[in-house]
DNA sequence: TAAAAATACTCCATAGGTATTTTAT
DNA sequence: ATAAAATACCTATGGAGTATTTTTA
């Protein structure tokens, strides 16, 4: 009879492609694996591991199973998910993720109103790009997380947060330059975006190049924090959102300004697996990380001329 | 952690409500399935099951948890048919229904030919109505089944096998009586059909009706043997499809009539689970049914006037 | 008071550990 | 020669059994 165990135990084989990694991963030893491999083949009476190499891989059956596996680990999961959200209130782990461009700002007042109000939650928070959220959301490894919408990944629900602004970043002396003439972009500057911003990529550049044609540089694996130390340093100028305006300028030698429309603007929202059963506890965590959002930026900067 | 035992231990109790019937289908002892749901709702944090009462019931969550548990069960049992799927042919067990006007005809050639044909596959046929053939092809306790189209139930995939006619069947002294006048039912008698016909009911009454308005009497839990022992008494007319005509009706001193254009047929089918990995497999024993069903009847009788 | 579920305990099957051998590069 | 998986053997946890008590209609 197949139990959970095998398919746990093969999935993280599937995964690591190695026995003993497969194993740590378990929490077992390795030839408690190998047994337990060996019996699911059994039960199966065909194999599903190709072995006898440095690296070993899955045959054509190993590879649907693992599919399947991993799909029905995700509905056994979500059966205790069903269990939470039955007590109403949001009790219990959530693991919850935010791209690197909004969690340094959002987190902290975030986790603080949860340690207060729901005082039974065990938050576990966690900051990556966006390719790596999806993919851990899909899998099951994360509850929920905070993105750029749209996402539009099947299996995943989105829900809209709030829209940011992004304000623009120029060296100090620049300070009061209209932003019309003689062009958005003095001679010799560069713009510069952060990889995680290709959501916004188009927007930027019809907004900057409506004078002259900028190819903008995407910077990967960058903070806004570097980007605005490079601006500072006269490299060029860059567009950040509105949250991280205050902190990341604040000592730096920058003149923010916010742009007259049409404004570059991303939509953030939060986004979970459709087939949770935890839906309007999820939906009570966006409401109190929109209400967060708010009360940091209650009122954006005059606009300039 | 929750197992796969859980969920099937507890899938019994919702099933039977009775604690020692469902440890009885389980084939453990009454205490053994208290502790395991016992257990299961601890790792659960609340209760599944009310108690206290001479027939349980189950809580809120208990309903949709049951639910989940059901078709997380039945996609660990397509995990075992994924493997069956990857060695090509047939083998294992197989559970196939027909509906009970199409088995008593179709069951032993075709079951003499999977022997023959597919020696490693253990047939276990089973003859009910199309609702339970329905309800236990989407629980899982069936592989496929054969019936009458169109069944449309989500999760289920139709292919169809082949079309059969109705024959009309009456007391022998009508036999030679022309059908168009003056009336297709001689007066005082009346038309005898099987509650499982309510599928081509319509067309049946369509058929009958044309010169003279006749409510049919539906039939319930009777046979086509018993259906026609009432014409030989003079009782009434009945359709009976074609591959019944020559086991029914030998030795009954009844006329059977091929019926003209536009004859009342149904199509009938072979149903299975669009999720299964099988499909492959269930279409060959499709192939095999219908090249049964077309050896039974190579040439229908010579329509009537 | 009778039927049904929960408790108490005992036992054994099996999942898992350690030590070692085999295999393949 | 070396890394990796398989095999051998031992141990201990927990699932299941029997006997019994508790509960509630």
């Amino acid at each position: 009879m197949i139990t959970l165990k095998h398919l746990r135990y093969f999935t993280a084989l599937a995964q690591h492609r190695h026995f003993q990694r497969a194993a740590e991963a378990c929490a077992i030893s390795q030839p408690a694996l190998s047994l337990q491999i060996k019996e699911l083949e059994t039960l199966l009476g065909a194999p599903l591991v190709e072995r006898g190499s440095r690296r070993i891989g899955l045959t054509a059956l190993g590879e649907v199973f693992e599919k399947r596996a991993r799909r029905i680990l995700l509905e056994v999961s979500e059966l205790s998910d069903l269990a939470r959200a039955a007590q109403g209130r949001m009790q219990g782990t959530l693991h919850l993720g935010m791209i690197s461009t909004v969690a340094p700002y959002l987190f902290p007042p975030v986790i603080r109103r949860i340690l207060e109000e729901m005082p039974g939650l065990d938050l576990r928070p966690r900051e990556t790009t966006t390719d790596k959220l999806i993919d851990e959301l899909t899998a099951g490894r994360l509850d929920a997380a905070v993105m750029a919408l749209p996402v539009s990944e099947p299996g995943l629900e989105e829900h809209f947060l709030f829209e940011e602004e992004f304000h623009l970043v120029r060296p100090a002396h620049y300070a009061g330059d209209p932003l019309s003439f003689p062009g958005l972009l003095p001679p010799g500057m560069r713009l510069l975006l952060l990889e995680e911003g290709h959501c916004f990529r188009e927007q930027a550049l019809g907004y900057c190049s409506m004078k002259n044609d900028v190819a903008p540089d995407m910077l990967e694996g960058t903070s806004l924090a570097t980007l605005v130390q490079m601006v500072e340093a006269g490299i060029g100028v860059t567009l950040i959102p509105a949250m991280a305006v205050a902190r990341e300028t604040a000592g730096s030698d920058v003149s923010v300004t916010r742009l007259s429309p049409p404004r570059p603007v991303r939509r953030i929202g939060m986004v979970w697996r459709a087939s949770t059963p935890l839906s309007e506890q999820f939906g009570e965590i966006a409401a109190l990380i929109r209400a967060e959002h708010d009360r940091l930026l209650p009122l954006p900067p005059a606009p300039a001329a």
